[in-house]
DNA sequence: TTGTATGCGTTATCAG
DNA sequence: CTGATAACGCATACAA
């Protein structure tokens, strides 16, 4: 039914030349006649003529193509992510195979597999808050296979990297709440085994001490690793909001803590930043939408995608092991919209 | 430095057979023994064998490939239907391969092209609201390359097609509003040359007819094709709240609209429902995070994407040329947060 | 039931 | 500079 491309073997046939000369003269190759390459490629270019990628994969050995283990893309952040992904791998000529793993640990050890017996030439990893055991990705790395982290990265894993600066990014943001006048600033706290999580709590906690507030576990919330739902959030919430002291303002650590979170005030009822200012992470305009005073810190996502396929890819192509490898940082922006002097506010 | 993956050559090899018999083995084809059957899937089991797929591409001249022409992923909407179309593409074991277009139409026209040098074995679209002339998706589909529209579709053209059913989406919305005693109802109308467009333009008239509610064309927003800004929503909706009879409700026809209405609420303080009523299209939970009396038409988008992808794969591997295509259509969901009762109100 | 030979489209090697 | 040939891994037609 569907019509045959047309092949080298065809070029050549029209052409009455063999097929590895007009092989030659479409990859340029030094030993090729001008005059010859000429007409091949005027005659490809007639009959539209583009070299099977799939014969090439076989030949090559490679499939030119890069695996992308993501928790999900119907997110903000990492579909922004992907995006860049896409636009740096189409730049180079690879695709991409995206696997979702959900934030489940055993979907991700699946998803591994499947990439692998994809023959993809590499894969980008950012993991799920689930696993805490990275050996199906270590063993791959031992193998040969080239692998880069982005986001949530491996500590243990001697690769390229990508991330933002989560600490500043943290730091920045909960800065903002302290100069705004706010001194009892809850943190709550994303899957605490990512590295990202400690990151962004150590930012807090710098935060905190530039200011001489004191830092309380009380003001801090937990939670375990897996898919957050909002009834978590709302729960532990309810029960922070009823302490005698309850916090004056909130810093999130995630995207999607960020948008339940002003879904609770909504449901809640609660005037931000009247009876609690916040601030956090997040990709989406949520602060437009929802209220202008919230404050966002906001990842460079989409730089973050292409950094990362860039690297993935030096490391595919590169003939000789790599011996020295890179940590990318990049900085979050910190977005606010209403002037602080606004918020500002004693207790 | 990668290590070699292991192949039908090597079992046979350690096995004393042919690579024949290893590939009728793993095949499962009919003139095997069984015997032979078990202690070649043994062994293949035991070195960990799969079979490459580039080589069986090349062999079966498909790639087990399926190409997605879509505006953007970064979207709700468009996220979800991905996460639809990638799940079951996994299911039939097909990769897919992501282009957006970001609604332009010479995107759109290299996209197909470069999905076809890749040599997809069929494409999904769903086209960007600049393209006025499909020939390009035409040209490939007489050549009998399986295409299956999704969302926005070609009419012209005769082939599989996911869609919801958009007139009764918008109807439900503004039957909402009506129902609510709202009758200066405005319409926000996405990109007016898609059918989309036009059928739940379509519905939003059958809802007014209904409820005795005259049509005005002074109460109706058009944007011209291309991406939507911020700004041109603010721009055409400043002018409308300042008509002598300026609308009390408003139906947005789309989910970049619903969300940027929202933003322009916010912006320009506008009470929710008490200024203004608001329903619209959306697949972000807008109304949970804005404002719980924003009523919200949902589309099934994994649904969407999953359906879009079964009929597509099943083109592709359907033996003879099909005559008759199916057009599906899935249901919008109405979501109201808060009872109407609270919202109704008098003129 | 199994083995041999061939080809899918491309490219590298080697000979001319 | 050009051509013949082999090989990438797999699956099938044909032979045994």
């Amino acid at each position: 039914m569907k019509i045959e491309a047309i092949t080298i073997k065809d070029i050549a046939k029209a052409l009455g030349l063999s097929t590895s000369t007009i092989s030659r003269a479409i990859r340029n190759h030094y030993a090729i006649n001008p005059d010859t390459r000429k007409l091949v490629l005027d005659y490809a270019k007639k009959v539209n003529y583009y070299p099977n990628p799939i014969a090439q994969s076989l030949r090559e050995k490679r499939s030119r193509s890069i695996g992308i283990i993501i928790t999900e893309i119907a997110n903000n952040f990492f579909s922004q992510i992907i995006t860049g992904i896409e636009s740096a791998a189409q730049e180079e000529g690879y695709t991409t195979i995206i696997s979702q793993t959900a934030e489940s640990y055993e979907r991700e050890v699946l998803t591994t597999q499947f990439l692998e017996s994809k023959l993809v030439d590499g894969i980008l990893v950012c993991v799920a808050t689930e696993t805490k055991d990275f050996s199906h990705i270590i063993e791959l790395y031992n193998r040969g296979f080239p692998i880069v982290c982005f986001d949530r990265v491996i500590e243990e894993l001697d690769t390229h990297k990508v991330v933002v600066d989560n600490t500043k990014g943290a730091y920045d943001g909960v800065t903002h709440l302290a100069d705004n006048g706010y001194r009892k600033i809850a943190f709550i706290s994303f899957a605490e085994s990512l590295p990202i999580t400690r990151d962004r709590l150590n930012g807090y906690k710098k935060a905190l001490a530039e200011h001489g507030i004191p830092y309380r576990e009380d003001y801090l919330i937990r939670f375990p690793p897996g898919n957050l739902t909002y009834k978590d959030l709302e729960q532990k919430m309810d029960k922070m909001m009823k302490m005698k002291n309850s916090p004056d303002a909130v810093f999130l650590s995630s995207d999607r803590l960020t948008t339940n979170f002003a879904r609770y005030c909504r449901l809640r009822n609660i005037k931000v930043p009247d009876q609690i200012a916040i601030a956090g992470f997040s990709n989406l305009d949520v602060s437009d939408i929802f209220n202008p005073s919230l404050t966002v810190v906001k990842q460079p996502a989409f730089e973050l995608g292409e950094a990362a396929a860039q690297l993935l890819i030096s490391m595919i192509e590169s003939k000789r092991p790599i011996t020295e490898f890179e940590t990318r940082v990049l900085h979050t922006e910190l977005i606010i919209r209403e002037s602080s002097a606004k918020r500002k506010r004693k207790d």
